[in-house]
Formats: C-alpha cells, sequence, structure tokens
DNA sequence: CTCGATCCCTGGACGC
DNA sequence: TGCGTCCAGGGATCGA
C-alpha cells in the first residue's frame, strides 16, 4: 500500500528510468479513475517527461513540449491508491490483467500503469488548475519544521491519528507510518490533538521523519503485493514495531500489542506504553472483534 | 468542525 | 474443489 515512502520509491525510480523521453501516444482502456480521461489524450502525446516528483502520495510527471517554450508547468499527477504501479516495460512484454493506461516513449518502451482495484487516481492539470490542486494538501511531512508541525497538531481536538492520516494536515501519511511513528513517540492514537503536550508533538514529528527516512532506506514496506519499478519489493515491513502485529509482545515492554478502529482505520498500539486518553476519547470497545487477517510474509 | 457510515474495487483468505 | 462472504484500505461524500 503506497505511503510516502514507497511512492517516493517509484518516483525516484521512474526518474531514473523514464525522465528526459518524450511520449509518443496513449492508449487508455479503463478511465473511471481519472480526472479527465480526455485532456490526457489530447495532452500527453507529445509532451517530455522533464522530471518525477513525489507530491505527498502523488508522483508529478512534470511535463514540457516543444509548443510551450514559455513554459508553463504542467504535470501527470498520478495517486496510486492501493494497488497502482507504474513502470516502464519492453514493448514485447506481455499485458498483465488491469493494465488501463499505456504511455508509448521515444525509445520504443511503454509507462504503465496497472491497478486492479483502480483506488488509484490519475489527472492532468496545468498551470492555476495545478497550483490550486496543490495547495489543498499540507505540509511536507519530511519537511515540516517544529513550529509548524505543532501548529497544525495542537490546534485541532481531532484525534491523533485522524490528523496523521488527514492529507490536508500532512501530505503522504498513510496507515502504517500513522502507527509506527505514534508507537516510537508514545502517544495513544485516540488523543485528541490539541491534549498533546509541546514536547509530545515534537517527539512525534522526530518519530514520524525518523521512520519515514529509514523507510525510504530500505525502499518502503511491501505488505501485500507493493513493488517498485523494477519489481523488486521494499523491505521496511522486517522492522515494523506495531502495525499487522496485533497480539504479538510489544518491542519495548512486552506487553501485548492491540487492534482497534481509530478514526475508521484499523489501528495497532501498545495499551501500556501508549496511555489511553482520560475518558470519552475511547472509541466504545465494539461488539464485533473481527477476524484478523495474518498479513503478509515476514 | 468532527464524526461515523457508505461507497468505490478486486483478490485473497477463510468457512462450510 | 468450489462457492459465498468478508475484509483490506485512501479518499470522496453525505448526514448527524
Amino acid at each position: 500500500m503506497p505511503e510516502l515512502p514507497e511512492v517516493e520509491t517509484v518516483a525516484r525510480g521512474l526518474q531514473k528510468s523514464v525522465a528526459g523521453r518524450r511520449i509518443v501516444s496513449v492508449t487508455l482502456t479503463k478511465t473511471d479513475f481519472m480526472d479527465d480521461p480526455a485532456a490526457i489524450e489530447r495532452e500527453l502525446p507529445g509532451a517530455l517527461i522533464e522530471r518525477v516528483e513525489r507530491f505527498g502520495k502523488f508522483m508529478l510527471l512534470r511535463l514540457a513540449s516543444q509548443d510551450d517554450p514559455v513554459g508553463m508547468d504542467r504535470a501527470l499527477l498520478v495517486h496510486l491508491g492501493m494497488t497502482g504501479n507504474l513502470a516502464p516495460h519492453f514493448a514485447d512484454q506481455p499485458f498483465v490483467k488491469h493494465n488501463h493506461v499505456t504511455f508509448t516513449l521515444d525509445d520504443g518502451r511503454e509507462l504503465r500503469f496497472i491497478d486492479p482495484r483502480r483506488f488509484g487516481r490519475m489527472a492532468y492539470l496545468a498551470g492555476e488548475n495545478l497550483a490550486t490542486e496543490l495547495r489543498r494538501f499540507g505540509a511536507e511531512p519530511l519537511l515540516v519544521e517544529k513550529e509548524e508541525f505543532s501548529r497544525r497538531i495542537r490546534g485541532s481536538a481531532a484525534r491523533i491519528k485522524s490528523l496523521l492520516l488527514d492529507q490536508r494536515v500532512l501530505r503522504g501519511v498513510g496507515n502504517i507510518y500513522a502507527d509506527e511513528s505514534l508507537w516510537t513517540a508514545k502517544i495513544h492514537p485516540a488523543r485528541s490533538g490539541s491534549s498533546l503536550k509541546p514536547n509530545e508533538a515534537e517527539a512525534l514529528r522526530k518519530a514520524l521523519q525518523k521512520i519515514l527516512r529509514q523507510a525510504i532506506e530500505k525502499r518502503g514496506s511491501s505488505i501485500s503485493d507493493f513493488v517498485d519499478g523494477n519489481g523488486s519489493a521494499g523491505e521496511y515491513q522486517r522492522y515494523h514495531k506495531v502495525y499487522g502485529r496485533d497480539g504479538q509482545k510489544c518491542f519495548r515492554c512486552a506487553a501485548k500489542v492491540k487492534w482497534m478502529v481509530v478514526a475508521g482505520r484499523s489501528t495497532h498500539f501498545c495499551p501500556v506504553c501508549q496511555r489511553a486518553p482520560r475518558k470519552a476519547m475511547q472509541t466504545k470497545r465494539k461488539a464485533k472483534p473481527k477476524r484478523r487477517v495474518a498479513t503478509s510474509k515476514r
């Protein structure tokens, strides 16, 4: 499931493999995950992929074209959703199921977008439309500084887990790295942002940044089927402290890692290291102790 | 503003 | 083995 480190891994791979290539033609199969398929068909052929960067959980393929020497900002936004994959293929490689988009490149290779669940998103945006879209998102987790982080987190009564996942607050954090950073900072996921002491907020920021950097170094976490452009899996899932470890011993205190739903998301935490908030905030334990799927092969 | 519920979508795990 | 059901999860949307 691509979150910031996984998207960063894919973006770096694409920067190496396809930046500098020109798109010759576009073939769309399924388009229901696109904002405006016609714009993609119209604008992408002939465009040069200047560079590939990550923006939150999005990849931005920065584009240029000959007839636009002024250099208006133009980009293809790609969100990988849960199961999306964007990678170059040789033209003679057989198409797999769920190949929805094919960009033929000027060196004969094909940049293919494959996404079984189609939770991804693809959009061509330029100029002010692009700027407006990007402004919807919050701070970059790896760059956000102490004061801004504190303001964004401590300024809200929402639960901390929910704030970490809110792309308008921080762009790029998903379920795995939210749980991991809260464990590291010893903060209960159901606490409200405004209940965090300044030193707790700072501990969380530090934990989040450290974990994201380490995860990028390990090329992300491969839980289900995440692979980068070379088809290689990430390694960071081996370093998870709580995610997917419910029922197992906490690495700090040996208590059993718990699982609960917070802010509508599957949440893993240590009930001893991460003290529960006073009262009210506690999600009523629900009667439904759902079947936990043994996540992944480790 | 924040919340939960619901939908989107497919494949894989599980129960029978 | 085969079929039905139940999730996984990010994000949009809606109503409370």
